[in-house]
RNA sequence: GCGAAAGUGGCGGAACUGGUAGACGCGCAGGUCUCAGAAGCCUGUGGGUAACACCGUGAGGGUUCGAGUCCCUCCUUUCGCACCA
């Protein structure tokens, strides 16, 4: 062999090639025969990425390349999450403009992606923090304002010390910030929200159709949260409105003993003015809201409360019972009050026994638990026979649930209910770096959308971002002094900008139309290729962007601007690469923060990108996490270069070869065996097993060559087959190969091959012989062996006659092709 | 605590529907080439045995001619949920 496979220099060839032809560039005008590709666009941080990120885009590609192999139109665009807390702290600690900083980093990201191999639709490209894009978030949120699916309102809502800013519910994890690790704050604020909850049910109806992981539509399912249930009203004596609660358990009202309002509850205030011990009750309220979400919702934190001294009316019986505020009930959820249940309710029990409130058993339900008998013992005031002759009879359950409602219903005192734990999606962010929110505050006119004719509303360069505090928007009066544009007084410009999963939420359709100016999404070319055909990204979205984007999709529906309620059709969450960390000696996921990465840099300049791609996708089922090793890749390396050579061997006979390849010799089989494996696995994603079809492959290709055997149109022809399978995984020398074997560029629009069925099942099979399931000889025969046959040379084999000698076969289990199991006595 | 997924050689993993357990790769051992090494290349590689037998898919039971795969009990790991009334 004469030259040995240069990677370096091939890679630089080829990516060029592809670029300059366009091979990835579709028109989205035209629909017929598309596949949507999509990769969950990133955001475009400082750092390089490492071999951890290089996973789901390495996927990505090979599934966009087998697709158009497939012979499909493919969409595979790439943009930027652009906007985003990194870039302005970034600012505020060096002085460079976010813009700059960002725009530095998706040259570099591009470029790294580009070295990868990653052919994406460059025409395509979009950044969110481009005005060109996001004035279509503030178009739409006017949308959605006219229609108050946007709105402004004050509430306990989460902030975050550390990113100074306030958080979507979803971005709060166990009472954490998700980005920053600080404990979040209640604080009452007045903040832009989406609605969403009014979109709880479909979007929950929606997962059912959906080609998803089950895990993220559990999930998905677990933060909807949906529970049926009853509000009932509980009339109070010093107050001129009933209190209302909302419950999952109507059929126990008859064992309420109490209720319990959270401590911000609208009448909770009012209950403690008018009580004689009122400053007890104002100081628990207050000493409850100072709290942290981290503190209140700490695991086995006690339940605490306080006695307003009022009594509440049990609806059904007329019976008091008296009104407490209490730690445990969220101010946010349901009617932000519960009736007390002790008897059958784990939380109201802990609750009751600690200020020793009644625990009252409705008898007439059976089979609940615990045990009203056992109960009963453990509280001081005992429990009392109670029930209704209504409800009686009723199986507890389901269906004692709605005779329950039916009869609160009747008597007027309540209805029937679904509560939902999803809360409105809070959207505004004190920050800089963002969408701003087109809203102005008028002095007489109060706040007023910016018209859509002075979109977009631009984030304004007059601002030291170097070590501010605060929102670096506030600092620009050239932004925030403004008119009001209904009256034309002087008035202040809302300064608060858009939560950056705003712009993730229908960026996707924005691909199709990138640079038009006239509107935010093209209807037609939506219904042509969305929804998407195959979505790629983190499972760390399983809530987050995956369902604000279900929702904004919703919206866009509803509001005409495409037709679509679901914008991903098949989502794939990729498994984390993990890495032994010396520092620990723990395997953990590999990041940057850990300090266990591998930079794909250096392994491309030592092997090229094929043999990073060849590794990344080698190491393991996509879908599970997978432990990287520097010794795999030499692996990777060595089964690359013997293609290499392999293949260069087959170019120097290929001058002699002439007509067809042979109908059916044994590399003819094993060129249709590979084919059929390939396809299958590659379709299941299932790459690593499908580079184990290929190294078999070659190393029969090899062996061929050695022998002689085969004439030198069949092995061109498995040889051109080789390479035409392995381009998806390795573009690159595949690319430079395909040209050598007499193919023409580019193979992304070469056919991939077809197998035909009979030749890619083996002539002979290996027969198992087994003796009451025991195996005890192989057998070479002819596939389609009749049972017979099979039976007279298992008995004749010197393997098995001793132990089937002197003994009476009674039975004998043939699977064909297969196996033979006698059975002796 | 509740729910889901998973547990296979020294390591990553394969076996998709019950039918040859360990494909493929790493590592390791021996060989080849070389003055020597590196890189290649070839051979071997679950435990066990002289060779068989035998033992082997987290543990224990079960179903079956036959179980990594199905059923039951338990252990471990990972993930999700967890005052949501």
């Amino acid at each position: 062999m004469a030259e040995r496979y240069d990677p370096a220099e091939l890679d630089r060839k080829w990516q060029r090639l592809w670029e300059k032809a366009g091979t990835a560039v579709v028109d989205t005008a035209r629909g017929e025969n598309g596949f949507y590709m999509l990769n969950m666009f990133p955001y475009p941080s400082g750092s390089r990425l490492h071999v951890g990120h290089g996973r789901n885009y390495i996927l990505g590609d090979a599934l966009f390349r087998r697709q158009r192999m497939a012979g499909r139109r493919v969409l595979n665009p790439m943009g930027w999450d652009a906007f985003g807390l990194p870039a302005e702290n970034a600012a505020i600690a060096s002085g460079v403009h976010p813009r700059e900083y960002t725009l530095g980093n998706i040259g570099r990201m591009k470029e790294q992606l580009r070295g990868l191999g990653l052919l994406y639709d460059w025409s395509k490209e979009l950044a969110s923090c481009d005005p060109a894009y996001y004035r279509w978030n503030q178009w739409l949120f006017l949308r959605m304002w006219e229609r108050g699916l946007a709105y402004r309102k004050t509430a306990p809502v989460n902030w975050c010390p550390g990113c100074r800013t306030v958080l979507a519910n979803e971005q709060v994890v166990d009472g954490r910030c998700e980005r920053s690790g600080d404990a979040v704050e209640i604080r009452d604020l007045t903040q832009w929200f989406f609605r969403i909850t009014d979109y709880a049910e479909r979007l929950l109806a929606g997962l059912e159709a959906l080609d998803w992981p089950e895990r993220v539509k559990t999930m998905q399912r677990n933060w909807i949260g949906r529970s049926e249930g009853a509000e009932v009203f509980f009339r109070v004596e010093a107050l001129a409105e009933p209190i209302s609660v909302f419950t999952t358990r109507p059929d126990t009202l008859f064992g309420a003993t109490f209720i319990a309002l959270a401590p911000e509850h609208p009448a909770a205030a009012r209950l403690a003015e008018r009580s004689p011990r009122r400053a007890g009750i104002e100081a628990f309220i207050e000493r409850v809201r100072r709290e942290s979400r981290l503190e209140r919702e700490a695991e086995g934190g006690e339940k605490e409360g306080v006695d307003t001294g009022v009594s509440a009316l049990n609806p059904m019986t007329g019976e008091p019972i008296p009104v407490w505020l209490a730690n445990f009930v969220l101010p946010d959820y349901g009617t932000g009050a519960i009736m007390g249940v002790p008897a059958h309710d784990q939380r109201d029990f802990e609750f009751a026994r600690r200020y020793g409130l009644p625990v009252r058993p409705v008898y007439r339900i059976a089979g609940e638990d615990p045990d009203p008998a056992a109960m009963t013992a453990a509280v001081p005031h005992g429990g009392v026979l109670f029930g209704s002759a209504d409800w009686d009879g009723a199986e507890n359950g389901p269906e004692a649930i709605r005779r329950a409602i039916a009869g609160i219903e009747e008597k007027g005192v309540g209805r029937g209910r679904v509560g939902y734990r999803l809360r409105d999606w809070l959207i505004s962010r004190q920050r800089y770096w963002g969408t701003p929110i087109p809203a102005i505050h008028c002095p007489s006119c109060g706040v007023v959308p910016v018209p859509d004719e002075d979109l977009p509303v631009l984030l304004p360069e007059d601002v030291a971002f170097q070590g501010a505090e605060g929102n670096p928007l506030e600092q620009s009066e050239a932004f925030v002094a403004t008119t009001c544009p209904r009256c034309g007084g002087p008035a202040r410009r809302e300064t608060d900008t858009m939560d950056t999963f705003v712009d993730s939420s229908w960026y996707y359709l924005r691909f199709l139309n990138p640079q038009d100016d006239r509107q935010m999404v093209d209807a037609g070319r939506a219904a042509a290729w969305m929804p998407v055909n195959q979505y790629v990204g983190g499972i760390e979205h399983a809530i987050l962007h995956l369902l604000y984007a279900r929702f904004v999709c919703r919206v866009m529906k509803d509001l005409g601007l495409v037709a679509l309620e679901e914008p991903f059709a098949r989502l794939f969450n990729q498994g984390m690469i993990t890495r032994l960390n010396p520092a620990t000696g723990k395997v953990e996921k590999m990041s940057k923060s850990r300090g266990n990465t591998v930079s794909p840099d250096e392994l491309i300049a030592r092997f090229g990108a094929d043999t990073l791609r060849v590794y990344t996708l080698f190491i393991g089922p996509p879908e599970k996490e997978s432990e990287w090793s520097e010794e795999g890749v030499s692996g990777a390396w060595r089964f690359l270069q013997r293609v290499h050579d392999a293949c260069t061997r087959v170019e120097a006979i290929r001058p002699g070869a002439s007509g067809e390849p042979d109908a059916d010799t044994p590399l003819r089989r094993f060129e249709h065996r590979t084919i059929q494996r390939v396809t299958e696995d590659a379709d299941r994603f299932h790459f690593h097993t499908a580079i184990a079809a290929l190294m078999e492959f070659q190393r029969a290709i090899t062996e061929a060559l050695d022998e002689g055997i085969e004439t030198p149109a069949t092995v061109v022809s498995a040889a051109q087959t080789l390479v035409t399978l392995l381009h998806p995984i390795a573009p690159h020398l595949t690319e430079e190969l395909w040209e050598r074997l007499g193919g023409r560029p580019f193979l992304l629009d070469a056919a991939w091959p077809s197998f035909d069925p009979e030749l890619a099942t083996p002539e002979r099979v290996t027969l198992v012989v087994q003796v009451n399931g025991k195996v005890r000889a192989r057998l070479d025969v002819e596939r389609g062996a009749a049972e017979g046959d099979a039976v007279a040379l298992a008995r004749a084999d010197e393997k098995v006659r001793p132990w089937i000698d002197g003994k009476e076969i009674s039975r004998a289990v043939y699977v064909p092709d297969r196996l033979l199991n006698l059975v002796v006595r």
